[in-house]
DNA sequence: CCCAGTCGGTACAGTGAGTGCAGTTAATAC
DNA sequence: GTATTAACTGCACTCACTGTACCGACTGGG
């Protein structure tokens, strides 16, 4: 990584930098750690030793424990805020919104994979992402509204499609194997056909 | 409370009784300090001492803290997975469903209040009852998958529903006031509406 | 009625996550 | 060059939670 500039040519600031850096390698020993070791043996004194910081640093950086396992979240959930968004003044709605979530769940980075495979074991981690995952309902309850409007019946089904299509990837991630992304893949196609055109909301029991 | 006895009227052994008695009492005071002092302001060597047991006891009866605010969450989900199995053979699944999840939201005891108010702003045990969740999700699923069968469909579909339904509930909850019951009531019927007979999907794209 | 086993609870010592606070050092702003 | 800011450190502290050895009261069988 080129120190000297963020990824937009901006130039950054040194001291953003080395903070990003710190922070690029809290999570990266977390993760390994946490997959060599386990999550229960790892201690933060050791994450924080092997990135070669203070134990205090890493709170710092990271609420938690179990949040440096989730390092880009923040960013993620503004990046899928910002594409849902895109595609408001679309007809299909759901089947916008299952492209985005296939196509978050298909990024594969190296560090990825190792994090879905703690996830399907480790239980405190699956709760530190059942907690993330309220921030997705959220923009997604928000963008279906900006469709529906804020009727009683628009919220109820907009956070009922919200959870219905977290829930189920979340499902499918558990019981991740190697061909996780065709499950979330064909489970997305069911999805999209439970909620999507045919029933479209407004045009069925409003207008 | 008789001591001598359970309630089905099987002698209950004096152990028993001290066990449950002392579970109960705990469960009774956490709720009660938590919502006098604030949850974070509450220490489990507090809670023990107004039980008038030792702190290692609380950990004895409740694997954490917050374990403490859902003292019957057992037997709840228990009845709940019997009472939905006795519906299993009649011709609305979904309507069953939500005439029960609209039961147990309706019991209201003297603590179940206090608990709801608490729910519904402190963030550690909104954490514990989405976790708790998780078992009424699973009852319902298996349930909807006794009637739809375990293709991948069926699966996805009992899983969206179960995950739409509790998501909706959870939701109610947050913004509950003490109009809670008339929203569940009303976001029941709509998602009854939405996954329900008109929609029920074997007769829809399968058969 | 007694003896052995069981079980609810206690005492104590320990681990480790997370916090508040008072520094230190280096980059940055002016 | 000086003042300020901000990343990081060190330290002391709280508190949730655990392992272990133990006590004393109930319980079930002979």
């Amino acid at each position: 990584m080129v120190k000297g500039s963020s990824p937009k040519g901006v130039p950054m600031r040194q001291r953003d930098a080395q903070r990003l850096e710190t922070r690029a390698a809290l999570a990266e020993h977390a993760i390994r750690l946490f997959s060599e070791h386990g999550y229960d043996e790892t201690t933060v004194e050791e994450i924080a030793a092997a990135a070669g910081v203070s134990p205090r640093t890493f709170f710092l950086h990271f609420p938690s424990k179990a949040a440096a396992a989730f390092p880009d979240h923040a960013e993620r959930v503004e990046r899928f805020r910002d594409r849902l968004g895109d595609g408001a003044r679309q007809r299909d709605p759901i089947g916008h919104l299952c492209d985005l979530l296939l196509e978050r769940e298909s990024e594969s980075s190296p560090s990825r994979r190792a994090r879905y495979r703690l996830l399907s074991k480790v239980p405190a981690l699956r709760d530190e992402d059942a907690r993330t995952d309220r921030d997705y309902e959220e923009a997604i309850a928000h963008f279906l509204q900006q469709k529906w409007g804020t009727s009683v019946e628009a919220r109820v089904r907009s956070n009922a499609i919200a959870n219905a299509v977290l829930g189920v990837l979340r499902a499918t991630l558990i019981a991740a194997s190697e061909d996780g992304i065709d499950a979330r893949r064909t489970a997305l196609e069911i999805l999209h056909r439970m909620f999507g055109s045919p029933f479209d909301f407004p045009l069925q029991s409003m207008q």
